[in-house]
DNA sequence: ACGGTACGTAAGTTATTACTTACCGTAAGT
DNA sequence: ACTTACGGTAAGTAATAACTTACGTACCGT
């Protein structure tokens, strides 16, 4: 369910450019926005998403409000995409075998 | 690179669904059509989106043309995703020290 | 050779979405 | 209290992209 949130966040280059920022650590808007060639109310849309697709935290910080990388978002990507190795091989190997 | 192309194509409802059949093995584009709620020229463009980014192949099977998941594109997604584990996690905890 | 089948591509339409500016609330410092 | 800094939200716009139908092409069977 999450995972699907996490893509359609991570497709766009902007908001990707948003997300790496906090590879770093965590940040306020503000210096996330600092740097990137939008403003920064698109960068708060942005976080938004991100946050809506599980992929990062806020946290108060005075009147600031620092983000922050969420893991379990990205596990939950990650398992997705793990679910299809095995799986599609194997099909695929059962096809080719098929196949003769 | 490529990751970025990945991401781009799976964050779509329907190209996923096209991408998801494919996961029980190769299969003709009629035969991924099938059951999905848009036609089979809409199929056919969400293919070649998937081959763009390194996702699926094709092979020419008489008139016919079989797709299979291409699990290299996967594999690249994966590993940028997993880039952002130790590095995000180890930068929040350095953050958090530095927070005292 | 001809009809049918399986795909890909072109052109056009519609809906989505990423952006802007403007505005409002909130917390902290003087 | 007043001001300044930090952010989220609203409204409007412009670009993108996901669909449709229509068409052209390649392979196969009769």
């Amino acid at each position: 369910m999450t995972y699907e949130m996490a893509l359609l966040a991570l497709s766009d280059p902007t908001r990707r450019a948003v997300f790496e920022k906090l590879r770093a650590g965590p940040a306020s808007v503000q210096r996330i926005a600092d740097g990137l060639p939008v403003s920064r109310p698109a960068v708060s849309q942005h976080l938004k998403a991100l946050k809506d697709a599980g992929l990062v935290r806020d946290e108060a910080r005075g009147t600031a409000r620092i983000y922050s990388i969420h893991t379990p978002g990205l596990r939950d990507l990650r398992d997705w995409l793990d679910s299809f190795w095995d799986e599609a091989l194997d099909n695929f190997k059962t096809y080719a075998e098929k196949d003769q």
